[in-house]
Parts: C-alpha cells; structure tokens; sequence
DNA sequence: GTATAATACTAATGCTATTAGTTTGTCTTA
DNA sequence: TAAGACAAACTAATAGCATTAGTATTATAC
C-alpha cells in the first residue's frame, strides 16, 4: 500500500542485524520481514529470492571482514603482517561466527555478487603476500593454503572437532600459521635463485 | 498399522541412498518417508527427531572416510601414506560431496554418536602421525592441522573459491601437504634432540 | 492533472519438521 | 490357547518456510 522506504541497503543491514542478534537459525525472509515490518512478499520487490538476497548479505560480510583484516595488517610487513592477518580472521569469525557461516555457506559462482565478495576477501591476503617477492602462480597457490588452513581450522574448531583432546587451539593456530610461514619462506628462497 | 520391518539400519540405508542419487537439498524427512514407502510419522517410532537421525547417518559416513582412508595407507609409512590418507581424503569428499557436506555440517559436541563419528574418522590420521615420533601433544596438533587444511581446501574448492585464477588445483593441494610435511619433520627433529 | 511504474499488499500453494492421539500387529505370559 | 501389553505404524493437525499471482495504492514523470 503505502511507500514504507523499503532498500536493498535497508534490507541487507536488517538481515545482519537479525543474523547477530538472533543468530543464523532465525534468519528467514518471514522474520527479517517481521523486523522490517513488512510482509514478506515485499521484499521479493528487491530481491529476487533468498538467495540472491543472502547473496548480497554475503557481500556485506565479505566486506566487514576485509576491512578487519586489513586494520589488522596496517604498517605490517612479512610474517608479521601474516600473523596479524590470520588472527585477525579467526577472531572476526569468533565474534560473529553466525555472520562467517553465511559467507561460507554461499556457493562463490552462483551470481556476480558472492564472486566479487569473494574477491573482497582475498585482496588483504595478496596484499600480505606481495611482500614475499613470490612468483605470481606461488603467490596463488599460497593464498589458497592459506585459505584453506584458516578457514579448515575455523570450521573445526567450532564445530568441537578439536575438543577430544585437551591441548591448547591457539596453540595449534600458531604452529599452523608457522608452517605456512616456512612454507612460504622455502618457495621464496627457491624464487630467488 | 502392519509392521513394515522398518529399523534403524534401514532408514540410515535409504537416507545415505537418497543424498547419494538425490542430493543434499532432497534429504528431508518427508522424503525420507517416501523412499520407504512410509508415512514421515513413522521414522519418530526410531529416531527422536531430524537432528539424531542426520547424526546416526553422520556416524555410518564417518565410517565410509575411515574405511576409505584406511585402505588407502594399508602398507605404507611416513611421508607416503601422509599423501596417500589426503589423497584418498579429498577423492572421497570429491566422489560423494553431498555425503561430505552432510558429515561436516554436523555439531560435533551435540550428541555421543557424532562425537564417536568424529573420533572414527581422526583414527586413520593418528595412525599416519605416529610413524614420525612426535610427542603425544605435537601428534595432536598435527593431527588438527592435517585436519583443518584437508577440510578448509575441499570446502574452498568446492564452493568455487579457487576459480578466479587458472592455477592447478591439485598442485595447490599436493603443495599443501607438502607444506605440513616439512612442518613435521621440523616438529620430529626437535623431539628427537 | 493524468498516466505509468514501482511498491506493498492479500491470499494461496506446497514444502518442511513435529506432535497428539488412534489403530493394529506381534510377542509374552498366564 | 487366550489375554494383555508393547511397539510400530497410522491419521490428522499445527506452525513454520519460500514463493507466486493478482490487486491496490502511491510517488513520479509527462
């Protein structure tokens, strides 16, 4: 009936809000029209369905975090830098793990959005990684370990795949992080030649 | 009304069935139901909800990984089985994804048969570390490592995360493992002095 | 001022998990 | 062998979900 002054903005920032406050489970298009004060048909006036919606939830997401990581890293250089960032990205996913399993959950080639959202998130690791003088095609292969091992360690961690035995998860991050760090220091070395 | 024979064993059966020829997003328990011949009512008489039945079939995949990993670092030591468990790890997660998706998507602390799904599938991991002579806490955060680059690269992979550049991917992962290799032998010769 | 297009609505469909209450077949025991 | 109890299937209902078709209203452009 009447213009509520519904946006896509509007809308995106509801959906993290309720996903924050009320976690992933609660997050419906029923109840993020219900926040809206809404009907949900609506909101298929700006979104095409839920999940090009969560798409650009996605893309807000993947913007939150590489913002922190790239505050993590500033004025960084080396593994300095490489360490600060993988904190960086397990402590954002720790505080906002329902926020991480939405980015995580979203298949990255399904529109343009979640693709470049994806992008949005690699820049701050290849930033890291330009510092190592690496070939192109290692620094690629690099930033996919990396990836790989800070999001693999993320999703076990809490999921209590680690609990069975009671050593310390910050720990083991290090020690992660380290040997991708002498990792990297091996392949530079070998670029160097 | 009859007895139809239904029991546990049957409805994980036709569950593992049903994601395997329909997918991850046709296992419902309605569908379920279907597949055997069955009013959705009915499987409350042998599982309390969707969430313990998703585990008891979490439990029986858990089974299928270990098996597989099992059998594919039968005779071997060292560096070799390592590559072969991870091989053998990601071919099982490439050849059934909705069955890999269905296990990873699980709370592992949320009851006792996931959490001894878990450790099933950690056994064979064990087995390869402790041909290196690690200590028994360094066993265990290698283990968590092997673990978390294992899954972080099949999720990553999979969700299209490693696309927007033509690198091989199986050179990635065979870097990867490498990668923790080295970490190990590092970890071995420490312990060794 | 009027036509157009966008936005929000109502109402409906078909899917999901789950529960309460009922029938029926099978197994045990007197 | 008959009686009773238990377990397993049923029917029917609820409340939630995403989505679509069709309708009304409102702001904007002409």
């Amino acid at each position: 009936m009447p213009r509520k002054g519904l946006t896509k903005t509007a809308i995106v920032d509801a959906a993290i809000a309720l996903i924050e406050e009320q976690g992933n489970r609660a997050f419906s298009l029923n109840e993020l029209a219900r926040c809206l004060a809404v009907r949900p048909a609506s909101l298929y006036n700006h979104f095409e369905n839920m999940e090009v919606l969560t798409g650009a939830v996605g893309f807000r997401i993947a913007e939150m975090i590489r913002r922190s990581e790239l505050d993590a890293i500033a004025g960084m250089h080396g593994d300095e830098a490489l360490f600060a960032l993988c904190d960086a990205y397990r402590a954002f996913a720790r505080e906002h793990m329902d926020l991480y399993k939405v980015i995580m959950g979203m298949q990255k080639d399904k529109n343009a959005c979640t693709e470049t959202a994806c992008g949005e998130m690699i820049e701050p690791i290849l930033l890291v990684l330009s510092d190592y003088g690496l070939t192109e095609s290692d620094k690629m292969h690099w930033q996919r370990i990396l990836r790989a091992m800070m999001h693999g360690f993320i999703t076990h961690e809490y999921a209590g795949g680690f609990r069975h035995y009671p050593a310390d998860h910050n720990e083991t991050y290090r020690m992660a992080i380290q040997m991708v760090a002498l990792g990297i220091h091996t392949a530079q070395k070998e670029s160097e030649q």
